[in-house]
DNA sequence: AAGGTAGGAGAACGAACGTTCTCAGGTCAA
DNA sequence: TTGACCTGAGAACGTTCGTTCTCCTACCTT
């Protein structure tokens, strides 16, 4: 197996602990164990516990918004685009093992003791909101929905999490919904 | 000192450390030297750890709440209540040591390894939110405002809390204001 | 074939931490 | 006074975990 396999294999099963029972809970151990990479390979390809969440959030990153940007292309109107957003919020939400917002618990898991983390959530979070910007310019919205839909993505988030239920998404859609009407 | 007093201080301390610096980050040697209450007395009055962060949620949801619903009862008019919300969220985001909600933190830490903390996170954000709907209630608007309001609500305190700015009490409010004059 | 290098398995190390124990002193009842 | 009990200070214990080290095997080069 060479490197780059072995990094995609580390940080995949990394991702799925991580993400399932929180990084303080997931040993390296439980990562070689599940990954089959080795601890010598996984301190050559990531020297410190530290720089793997970052990869693992970074990976993730990169995936999320893909596939959400994806999903909002399927549509044509950039209302309709806007409202994209939440239904595929619905579906993360619905997903087996959902179980909220991964920039979020890690976030709150690690923003106080790791620079790094902290900065990598930011980032995340800056670049959705970013994006939300686009489509709302691409409506020609006045700038500060944006903000406003990006609240309740981000509300939606964190009480699907908690809850572990779904229909935050449609609720977050259904607001959305009304504020786009008000500004038509 | 009796153990009322000591509980007091052991909780005081408590919250400090666990908010500021996240709950695992922080020893029950760290409450030990920040309160002055022995180990023993602190395992007296919470046999484990995870005891005394119920207890520091349990406390910490009273006040917030008692706090949150005076600020609000200043208030008269029922829209106007309802705004007070996202007022009282930007002073609570301005304060000096803001680290975001702690509920979303603890449940970002512990939700997926702690029952006994994610019932309480559950409880405060369920509680939270039948207070919005008492407010929506009684200015006779449609219950489904409640949820909506929540989302906003929800949404900034965790922009707030990982930019470490104040401002989505405002973007919240601005949200809010809009869908309160789409139903009128 | 010989020797060198990389990799894997897992032991080992050192620190941190939750929890319990020891010991010395103080308090109060009889 | 005596003795039972409580308390505080902090040592001690057992576990977990991040990180490094050891040892052995397999392969590549010459």
């Amino acid at each position: 197996m060479d490197s780059a396999a072995a990094r995609e294999q580390a940080l995949d099963a990394a991702e799925r602990l991580f993400y399932g029972r929180g990084v303080k809970s997931v040993g390296m151990d439980d990562v070689r164990t599940a990954s089959g990479v080795s601890l010598k390979r996984l301190y050559q390809l990531f020297p410190a516990k530290e720089q793997l969440v970052v990869a693992y959030l970074e990976r993730r990153d990169a995936r999320w918004r893909g596939q959400l940007a994806a999903h909002v292309a399927r549509q044509g109107e950039p209302r309709e685009r806007i409202l994209a957003v939440f239904d595929w919020l619905r579906e993360w939400f619905a997903e087996e093992g959902f179980r909220g917002c991964a920039w979020i618990n890690a976030y709150g898991e690690l923003g106080a003791t790791s620079a790094a983390v902290a900065d990598r959530v930011r980032a995340h979070k800056q670049a959705f909101r970013d994006y939300l910007g686009t489509l709302v310019a691409d409506a020609g919205l006045p700038a500060r929905m944006a903000g406003h839909l990006f609240l309740l993505a981000e509300g939606a988030m964190v009480t699907a999490g908690v809850t572990g239920r779904p229909d935050p998404a449609g609720e977050a859609r259904e607001a959305a919904r009304a504020l786009l009407a008000a500004e038509r």
